[in-house]
DNA sequence: AAATATTTTAATCAAATGATTAAAACACAT
DNA sequence: ATGTGTTTTAATCATTTGATTAAAATATTT
């Protein structure tokens, strides 16, 4: 058996590729209208390998959404419940962090939002993020500070401004270049606007 | 020739029905995900009716999505430009008019975002909305304002606030009901932060 | 009512696409 | 080197899907 040798290129392992590829073509494009042939082209491999690898376009999906989810979620788990963190260093955090993360993957809000419209039911189950924030310590610090503003019409506003110009960056920006440097400086930007709509 | 008859029963016409049915199908579906079959179906008529009507299903789409888009720039286009209306003025009547459009139509941001991104060749022609807002009396305010402000930083978060829970309502909303009086309530809570962002 | 034009349908086609299969190429232990 | 198990490929299948066609049904004109 080769089992354990697999470690040895695991980088470079067809396996590798094949996600590699697919993380790729489905974020760009979608799952309909993604074709197991590009994943293949893609990964330089034969098509016939997804599905001995992956047995099918649908199984291959599920695992990449599960990888884009996971990290989507691993910016906010840390922070909304961090009782370290005051208010403003939450707000603050979590857009840096975003910012940070979606400059290096564009792609991500919109393929994940896509794809949860397109198929509600499936991610019923995986997807709390009300319950998550319900209980967390960011919605009683918001609620302390500002008693007569629902949190969740808050956290939308924050979200919003953080992720909206990176699916909308087509409409709204020139070239990819001057949108990442307009990004750098929206992090210092959405924390300040943050704090003044706090104001009394 | 009928051609004159046509209007007799112009809302029930069987190519007003295809019309309407393509407009549901599609904004909600997106264009790859949708079939002509289901088109076909959500209209009462026969597959080989669309093509009849419409020659093709690429064609319909281009109908559909032109409707869309003349939806989303007649809410800015008479706004941002009118010399009557302070900057205040212009962000409430803005907010409102498109809070007021989404409730009827929340499909319409990711549909039409979503196209865009799967083919941004087919509209680097028909969208020129930022040479349209630069030189806007908008944007001129907005710089009198706060000079010290990029005004694209500023519409971005306006428009994300404003559009982003459409994007994410599956998300962040547990149910459309609630979801509705969120929206009514949101059009004054934009209002107020967005005047706040401004502050000095 | 007959003739003509328009609308609608059932049946079918061709291309695209997810999946399978059987055989070839390769890696590695003995 | 040989044999055994693993990886990779070319060829093929079955289904889906956009589109077409020829004929039937309906409406309109004369």
């Amino acid at each position: 058996m080769a089992k354990n040798k697999e470690a040895k290129n695991l980088d470079t392992s067809t396996e590798e590729k094949i996600i590699q590829a697919a993380s790729k073509v489905f974020t760009q494009k979608g799952y309909v209208a993604t074709r197991t042939r590009d994943i293949a082209e893609e990964s330089g491999i034969n098509l016939a390998l997804l599905n001995y690898y992956f047995r099918s376009k649908e199984k291959l999906f599920q695992l990449i959404m599960a990888e884009k989810l996971q990290l989507l979620f691993s910016v906010i788990l840390p922070i909304v419940n961090n009782d370290d963190l005051t208010l403003e260093e939450k707000m603050e955090t979590l857009v840096e962090n975003y910012i940070n993360l979606l400059v290096d993957n564009p792609d991500l809000p919109l393929f994940v939002l896509g794809e949860i419209k397109a198929n509600p039911e499936g991610f019923k189950e995986r997807l709390q993020v009300r319950k998550l924030l319900q209980n967390s310590s960011f919605i009683r610090q918001l609620r302390e500070r500002r008693p007569d503003v629902e949190p969740l019409q808050f956290i939308t506003s924050l979200l919003g401004m953080t992720l909206f110009p990176f699916i909308a960056k087509q409409i709204l920006f020139a070239d990819e270049k001057t949108f990442k440097i307009q990004m750098e400086k929206r992090k210092a930007l959405i924390g300040r606007w943050a704090k003044m709509m706090l104001e009394t």
